[in-house]
DNA sequence: CTTCAGGTACGATGCAAGTCGTACCTGAAG
DNA sequence: CTTCAGGTACGACTTGCATCGTACCTGAAG
């Protein structure tokens, strides 16, 4: 029953020019700052995000994320798990999840 | 003979999307790089970078920073002086400007 | 004055990226 | 089995952006 985990690259490749390309994005930037906020880093859809875009394009920026060394993305077949990297963003760019997390409205806000 | 300082956003008035779009580019990012890495924030001039893209280019790359509030432009009429705006992005986002120097060749990095 | 280097303005071009439509896959529930 | 919602693959469209060519401006030096 436990999904599969997509890969993405190792602690040690992340690149910050991709990072920061990845982070360009507005709808991207919204689903980190609020990973960044949540302390607990537990698991989420992706549906709890709220973006108000097509599923396609989402599928297009969670993988972006992901390749970007940001999140984890668990597969279960016909459903998707999102996990927020913290402790190899924290370890390669730290500071990084402070920044998102200080642009945060105060916790859960939908815009 | 004083040049005039070419005008660019707040303190305050940072974006961190229009920060994170501005360093999403190699080239911006180097110059970043560089003068994060110089702790004496000392004025220089546009060709210091050996930038090796044409000088229309690099134009725009400067106006890019400059309108993400990272720089100031100092403008002598036919010569151009830039500096890095360390304090209102050290106000805004704390953290940042280390996140370029980690990322610098041989530069001053946190240890 | 003329010359020249640094810089800008405007337009064109080529490429990367965000978005969505259609079709298809996957697993759970009837 | 069928149905259905979540997700993906592929392609097309459109916008944004980095780049450069041409022309022009600015100030300093002959």
């Amino acid at each position: 029953m436990a999904g599969k985990n997509l890969v993405g690259p190792e602690a040690d490749a992340l690149d910050l020019g991709t990072v920061f390309r990845a982070l360009a994005d507005e709808h991207r930037r919204s689903v980190m700052t609020e990973l960044a906020a949540d302390r607990s880093d537990s698991e989420r859809g992706c549906n709890s995000f709220n973006l108000p875009i097509s599923k396609q394009t989402q599928t297009h920026h969670f993988r972006v994320l992901r390749e970007a060394g940001l999140i984890d993305e668990i597969d279960y077949g016909n459903r998707k798990g999102i996990r927020l990297r913290r402790a190899d963003i924290d370890k390669r760019f730290p500071g990084l999840l402070t920044l998102l997390g200080a642009e945060s409205p105060g916790g859960t806000a939908p815009r």
